[in-house]
DNA sequence: CGGCCCGTTGGTAACGTTATCAATCACCGG
DNA sequence: CCGGTGATTGATAACGTTACCAACGGGCCG
């Protein structure tokens, strides 16, 4: 009888009661593992319970505790190493504390992030892990007033009074592409995944909304702090996607007065780039520099090596479920935003500017 | 009050029913949206819940209808890029029917499986895919007879009577590595995760335990047919670590008369292989021929392109919640294990034989 | 020896839904 | 004008746990 027939009758606290010769209360006393009962009695329900295989309901439980020791985490995309990994954190720190991980994955859309958190409401999880895909936070502020904690992840939404835990994009930014003008680059290209609206609001407001809006101004204080003007930066929103990444570097590459050096804010947006040098049959980095944002596990395997800005993500996680266990727990403090540090880690990929930049052609197919 | 400052008491169908003026039956039919309702009251009830900010109590619903909607996932580790391609299948399938997915990780301990398991069971879950850790599936069995029907993703255990969702490992292997042994290729090395004891006792009995092990069973047959000897084989152990692999492969090739391929079980073999290839410095295909088995985004970024057996990793677990979806809703049919075909993809890791392999040596530490 | 405190025990009321069922009402055909 | 049919409505009983409270008995202090 490999699979369920049909759902059994299953066994539930009075059957234990009646099977052990005590009351309902007593047997749930001893199953609940709360309030008193004598040894005696504790071993006859335990051992009527195993008995009858008895097996706690956790809906019930959750029902009247109001608690389902649950958290829910909303990402866009847990096929991507950077989310995976930051699930990973979060489940671990919650596994500890006796919590259980729900997953949802919005693709970026906002629709289906409203969707999700108004599941997560109803399910009653006990505390949100969001990466918001837009700057609409009502549904977050619902989710708070009906008292679930909720903790932003990656992103910070300023001013949404809300916990957020994110690296410090920006200085992480200025510090690597200041590496890069310190030896001679000039024509630096940026690929990145924010929108271009995105970053007009950002520029035009001076307010960072997003993770990679800092970066791009990260980007541009080191290029202003080493006297490059406006004009020579070269910006290229390529989406949430390899191939137009790709696209957009093979153009900016085979184009006279082509770039020497190339920043990515994210890691799409760097295989897009790697692609395309690849098939430009660029040198790295003699040709090329290229420093990429979060490492990879296939960063070491390329030659040569990658230089990246390395995010601590599963440490993000964590601390997002963290801050979630302390809320939950009943803290009141304010909510504020958390900064993990980010790594340079100065690997093979950068390399003084080209005085004479090698023009760069893709060979004809084969 | 950007955190909550106490959970706000909830408001529930009777505050609804009592603010629009019906009985509590109407609400709730109206809000759960079953039974009937004339259109007038629908809408005064919609409008009250509406002003009030009612939302539903998923748990108190799961509590009487005994589903949760809800489908509980085992893995291995979501970090690893297999199990997060896994896990996204498993959810947009479940999602499309309004399922979410709760996660566990159990780093290839049976102890935190049966754990994650029981929870589950506690909880509810409508359905489990698990990956199971160890052979015995005593904890599985009981899920079962609780009324939550399993399947069993990536790997199979035979004859446990269970769903299972798996590729066709043996082939794939065989086929993979048939490629190099035509290509004059005899001394052949793998590089597995699977477990020495697991590997003896697939070989011992015939039968194939493990995913791994028959990936290694489709070596052998290679071999066998190639009339390579036995004492030919060349199988290194080095369970689920990139740095032991990469040890055990510069061991590999250090010696006399090394291996001219490797053929790895699974990507964290696979990158360990290419961690010491480069290391080694040795020309890839020339020197050494490669074959990973699973696809990685990375694979066509490095030179030459990885040539590697593909899986439907993402598909596998769209099936897996397929059948749970079938089962939930009642099916009993006889459980089986579903096959999915891997794909060969030919890229420019392998080449003919080396007549006289060059010696490979490490080269002195700068 | 009486009064009191405390560990133990069991009955029963929550928790917030859905399920069941009887009652009511309007409408229709005969 | 009456019996019947079907839609609509509301009271009330589940679901399986934990919370609450009163009752009981033994030991200890005064």
């Amino acid at each position: 009888m490999p699979q369920p027939a049909r759902p059994p009758r299953r066994v539930t606290i009075p059957d234990v009661a009646r099977h052990a010769g005590v009351g309902q209360a007593t047997a749930a006393r001893v199953l609940g593992g709360y309030g008193s009962a004598s040894a005696a009695t504790r071993e006859r329900v335990l051992a009527a319970a195993a008995e009858l295989g008895y097996s706690t309901n956790a809906v019930a439980r959750s029902m009247i505790s109001g608690r389902t020791h649950t958290l829910g985490v909303v990402v866009a995309d847990v096929e991507n190493a950077y989310f995976a990994r930051a699930v990973r954190g979060v489940s671990d720190v919650a596994a500890r504390a006796g919590l259980q991980v729900v997953l949802a994955n919005t693709d970026e859309d906002a629709r289906k992030e409203r969707a999700a958190v108004q599941m997560f409401v109803e399910r009653r999880v006990d505390g949100l892990v969001v990466t918001p895909a837009g700057s609409d936070h009502a549904h977050l502020d619902k989710a708070i007033a009906s008292g679930i904690p909720v903790v932003l992840l990656d992103r910070a939404l300023g001013g949404a009074g809300l916990d957020s835990v994110v690296v410090d994009n920006r200085d992480a930014a200025q510090a690597a592409v200041a590496g890069l003008t310190s030896r001679g680059h000039t024509r630096i290209a940026v690929i990145t995944s924010a929108s271009p609206a995105d970053d007009a609001a950002a520029l035009a407001s001076g307010a960072d909304i997003w993770t990679t809006t800092e970066r791009l101004t990260g980007y541009r204080q080191a290029l202003r702090a080493a006297g490059i003007p406006r004009t020579a930066e070269i910006v290229r929103h390529t989406g949430y996607d390899r191939a137009r990444a790709r696209a957009a570097v093979l153009g900016l590459m085979t184009a006279d007065d082509r770039p020497t050096a190339v920043f990515t804010t994210d890691n799409v947006a760097t295989l897009g780039t790697l692609d395309a040098l690849r098939d430009l049959d660029a040198h790295l980095p003699d040709d090329v520099s290229v420093i990429g944002f979060d490492d990879a596990e296939w960063a070491t395997l390329i030659r040569p090596r990658l230089t990246v800005v390395s995010q601590p993500v599963q440490d993000l996680g964590g601390l997002a479920a963290e801050i979630l266990l302390r809320r939950i727990d009943g803290s009141t403090a304010r909510p504020r935003r958390h900064t993990l540090r980010s790594t340079y880690i100065d690997r093979e990929s950068t390399a003084p500017a080209p005085a004479t930049p090698r023009p760069l052609r893709l060979p004809p197919p084969a």
